[in-house]
DNA sequence: TTGAAAGCGGTACCAG
DNA sequence: CTGGTACCGCTTTCAA
């Protein structure tokens, strides 16, 4: 493997101006940079990172802790960290993976061994053992999800609060004065996972301040199930009946058993759901779908990071970033205001 | 931070001793080692990861090729990321995430820049763009799946063409005479991923060998579209119908489409399907499960390319591992023999 | 605009 | 069994 030091004997230049060509940090005459350049070409000359890292002492790399995976969430999860894995390196960074089963002492070792510069930590709960960690930890972090005490901390996340009055407020207007919320798994909400919490808190306010009766039925259990608890909106709600299904893998479920009854979304019932774009494609339903956002997440908490990175004084003492939720197939698909 | 110099003035001795202490590398009395290690502890040293690397010429970090993800198989990606990392953790290995959209050359990067000392290479296509950059790169490598051209390359994966086999061998023993597979998803088949035709040959190899004849159910569509596969099976078949369902989430599909038309598997239908263990104990359905074990292909990945690592001589010029697949609630499923 | 040289924090060889 | 020391390859200060 050739070095910089080859490079600067071939260039017939020093070594330091190599190091300068690279970086840019200080100016180079135009004839110098082209024979460096070239002689970096001609040798496939690539900087040693362990050298640069011991150097410079930034090792350009970002440890991703990424969450115990149960069941419902790989596919999301894996999501987050493709997009987080590509967007890192627009800005010249490498993802190194910091698994749960280490504990939180795994974030203090990629810190301590300056094996990173920063931390993004994912899937963050209420009271998550890691957030007193970080708070310790010399490099900056940026947290997916809002922890309870979330001072001092960068964190960001999809409006789960917002998501949920949105979803009320936007079956209201349409005149349905009953809504079904189709649940997170038992599952989820036993882990009181944070996100849950804040959308039942927006569903909740927004239920109180329009007056929208609020029905709850239980998260993804089977088809049958489903239309089960279909069947049994149906039967408790006045006039045209209206569904919010947070979750994606209910909401494919409620699709499909909708569709069995017989009901069409638009038609003869409203729904707004967070189904995959490939099932509501599909089937071609007229779906009113409203997306978290992973990917749009997943980027801002990589620019984040990455500016505290890289400018270190523009840092924010806190920050708390919320992204708003997005519905799509709007026109199309939600059902005309119900006769009263 | 400190340093492995201060833990040497700490100690009272040399700091090569505190290397030797950390590596091994040659044998120290029992006091030195207890002071050092004493003082280690006291400061809380943690070796510079850079450092170490540049001057041991080894990372202690894998690059792990992670794939496009077209939505079905995100889930089953994300088992196989976090079984990696967590077993490269246990030989002292991390993680470092290698995306596509580099190309094959972020391949080349990582390696160029010594920031990997080997790589994992996930999903590999029958005829991968990354095998001829691998098969030049100075560090070995492990390749889940295997490429048509695999001499002189460690491949993993799970033996699809045996499942194949076993799978119609096990419904022909039990005197089905008619078999219905119900195929991946047609995007999947389109894509030419590797694994669906080395099922599929297994399949036909069984097939003609114990004479059962195959039909060929299209793979995942909806709930509806599965009941009329299935429909369209029973016509098809005299006697008790059999399934194969070898796709996750087509599996979970038929067993749903099955409940729905009132059939019961081990008593009106035999079915033996990749069906998610959960999915299977929440319905109580006494089912023939095969699974491919990607925790084990998984953790057989990173001990190949550990192995390599640590122990060069020992690495074999060419590795074609095949992790057998394995049926569950075996006894308890399978239709008994129909009568003629 | 460029070069020389002193580190960065470990590893491992050479001595003793 | 232990210490001294020459690197590993790049960054950055100091000088020119």
């Amino acid at each position: 493997m050739p070095t910089s030091k080859d490079v600067a004997r071939l260039a017939g230049v020093s070594q330091s101006t190599v190091s300068y060509v690279m970086s840019g940090r200080r100016p180079i005459s135009e004839k110098t940079r082209k024979r460096v350049e070239d002689a970096m070409a001609q040798l496939a000359f690539q900087p040693n990172a362990g050298a640069r890292a011991l150097a410079s002492r930034r090792s350009q790399v970002i440890g991703l802790a990424i969450p115990f995976v149960f069941d419902l969430h790989r596919g999301s999860i894996m999501e987050f960290i493709s997009v987080i894995a590509a967007t890192a390196r627009q800005s010249d960074y490498d993802i190194l993976l910091v698994t749960d089963d280490e504990g939180p002492q795994g974030l203090e070792r990629v810190v301590g061994q300056q094996l990173v510069d920063g931390l993004i930590i994912m899937q963050v709960e209420g009271d998550d053992a890691r957030v007193p960690v970080i708070r310790n930890l010399p490099v900056p972090s940026v947290l997916i999800g809002i922890p309870e005490k979330h001072e001092g901390l960068e964190c960001i996340d999809a409006d789960f609060e917002l998501a949920g009055q949105m979803c009320v407020e936007e079956l209201a207007k349409l005149g349905h004065e009953t809504v079904t919320l189709v649940d997170w798994q038992d599952e989820v909400i036993r882990r009181h996972v944070n996100y849950v919490k804040r959308f039942h808190r927006g569903v909740d306010k927004a239920s109180a301040a329009v007056g929208v009766k609020v029905l709850h039925a239980p998260g993804r259990v089977t088809i049958a199930g489903m239309e089960k608890a279909v069947a049994k909106a149906l039967e408790r709600t006045k006039g045209i009946p209206a569904f919010i299904a947070p979750e994606a893998a209910n909401a494919d479920l409620l699709v499909e058993a909708l569709a069995n009854l017989g009901l069409v979304p638009g038609r003869d019932v409203s729904v707004v759901a967070n189904c995959s774009d490939g099932l509501a494609e599909r089937q071609r339903i007229p779906l009113t779908t409203i997306g978290f956002e992973p990917d749009e997440v997943s980027r801002r908490a990589v620019h984040m990071i990455v500016r505290d990175l890289t400018d270190p004084a523009s840092r924010p003492p806190e920050a708390l970033e919320l992204i708003r939720p997005v519905f799509k197939h709007r026109k199309s698909t939600i059902r005309p205001r119900p006769k009263r």
